[in-house]
DNA sequence: TATCAATAGTTGATATGTTAAGCAAATTCC
DNA sequence: GGAATTTGCTTAACATATCAACTATTGATA
């Protein structure tokens, strides 16, 4: 992951809030325990970094009415420009790997890193 | 690691002081660097283990006079005593994994790490 | 419907990861 | 042999991981 945080640097966001925004982009708001599920963060690292990223104007936080428990996140206007001026580099990065490991490896690789979580479903 | 952490849980140890020791219980004493990179830690994060791992008599630190930049890190009584009563869990551990993933499959999922990492030597 | 249990998030404490800056001892090199 | 560089380690600052405890809602149920 050095590479996106490289890519980060002058932006000042960490992976995590940019994985943050990625899943965001790709699905739209959604509240907190889906977040985090899909951006691999635990329920209490996503609280305060939501928290942080909504003080950066990344991300907009409300409560639904229907179920006043939950929180739905979604992307400030901010966020949407750290998006746009960075995800071409970011698929640039992903290709990069996948030429250099190659497709089948990476492949391989992501199954097997499967197989292991679910050796132990806590993970 | 969760099997490990739940196998530390009763001694106050990390997985990261449980790696130290094991290294050194492997290769003997040490200076920080090659334990650094033995145990996949960063020198930084290092000098905090080793640390409080001294003032909880699990290491021991000295500085040769051959290079009075150095330290030499070795396991201290109650290190050897944690390591002891661990050793037979651990490798259970172990074993339960290549049973669980396959002997085959643990084997290419570490060539791919390698590999990965390799790709980006940084890491 | 009053209670109890489950769900969704939050917070606090502690440990490590990451980067940058800094110090002291050893090495290099003119 | 002394200035400049490199090496080995440490510290500081900040972010996240982990676990436990806690609040507020909602849902279930007797």
């Amino acid at each position: 992951m050095a590479p996106i945080r490289e890519m980060l640097a002058g932006t000042g966001l960490t992976e995590q809030q940019w994985r943050v925004l990625r899943v965001l982009d790709e699905f739209g708001p959604m509240d907190a325990s889906r977040l985090s599920r899909e951006a691999g963060l635990m329920a209490s690292s996503l609280t305060r970094i939501v928290q942080s990223m909504m003080t950066d104007g990344l991300v907009t936080r409300e409560t639904p009415a229907s179920d006043r428990r939950r929180q739905v996140i979604g992307i400030a206007s901010r966020g949407q420009k750290v998006l746009v001026e960075n995800r071409d580099a970011a698929l640039e990065i992903a290709e990069n790997l996948r030429d250099r490991l190659g497709e089948r490896d990476l492949e391989r690789l992501l199954d097997l890193l499967e197989a292991l979580a679910e050796v132990d479903p806590r993970n």
